[in-house]
DNA sequence: GGACATTAGTTTCAGATGAAACTATTAACT
DNA sequence: AGTTAATAGTTTCATCTGAAACTAATGTCC
């Protein structure tokens, strides 16, 4: 048997297999969510995940300045900009340029803003709790445990 | 007190704070990762995630169609067609028409093709090892029916 | 056999993405 | 004050994405 058979056999029986590959599995998992939330974020409201976490957020922070939802969001500051233009566009958000900094644009949900994360909220929480059902509350307290853990990690690797 | 202003209250009350909300954590994590190795893949291999997964397929079920690799590795068919001509232009795989159905072509990986998938799959499985590394054995098992039973909420959804 | 539906795979088109360049403003240093 | 560095946010550009249209081959039904 060649050397090389020998090392494509030990590569097999250690098994690559990417259905078990946990980054495949987180990946393909987290874009089937992202995607049935996104369809009904659009669906319903006219938004995109990105606009949606800007508005959570301002609703629970406000008023921030972009570079703030960016921090908060995980996302990109261009992806923010554009969620922002859009919502303001919608009327669903509002700007004041900072006084003291004229940079800064102070951020804060409009009243029709405001409706449509009521509306929302209820939801989201609910589609939550659809994918949590199936759980108990032990390996509730363990996913948490495991998220945490896992971005520990990545933290630690500077991702 | 305004009806409307119960309700907000009940809302914030109710928490939806987006970092605590399931399905953003995982968006959150799950891009880190990919990201993560999206730049080791590039930047040691010169291929995409995409390409990968073709790869890692062939590798274990080859020969397979376009077809067969969209199916086992959960990316479309768009996605698959484009992964498979850049592959096919770098040389890690070929291609053979099907004899008894001319649409088809069965893929395998080229011994380029091989070479790359033995050098990156270790390197695939210590990343992992990386992630899992602060669970225990109980936790991984639960990580493990975790994603199962979520899965299994989205299958049922039609997600 | 010929019309119609299906399937495999590719191409097109209309956005989405993010790195890098850019503008406007403020901070820091001399 | 004046020059330089840093920051907030936007725009550009080259690439990625996936739905829908498309081509080519096969299957189905009469």
């Amino acid at each position: 048997m060649s050397v090389r058979k020998k090392l494509r056999d030990s590569a097999q029986s250690d098994a690559l297999c990417l259905e078990e590959f946990l980054p495949y599995r987180f990946s393909v998992l987290t874009n089937r969510i992202s995607r049935h939330l996104a369809k009904a974020y659009e669906k319903q409201f006219g938004i995109t995940i990105p606009e949606w976490r800007v508005i959570a957020n301002l609703a629970r922070f406000a008023p921030m300045t972009a570079s703030d939802v960016a921090d908060k969001s995980s996302m990109d500051k261009v992806k923010v900009s554009r969620a922002i233009s859009r919502l303001l566009k919608a009327g669903l958000i509002a700007r004041d340029t900072d006084v003291t900094d004229k940079r800064r644009g102070q951020l804060r949900l409009s009243k029709a803003g405001e409706d449509v994360f009521e509306e929302i909220a209820p939801l989201a929480l609910g589609w939550e709790a659809d994918l949590l059902a199936p759980l108990s509350g032990e390996e509730r307290r363990t996913l948490n445990d495991i998220m945490n853990k896992i971005q520990t990690v990545l933290d630690d690797a500077g991702a």
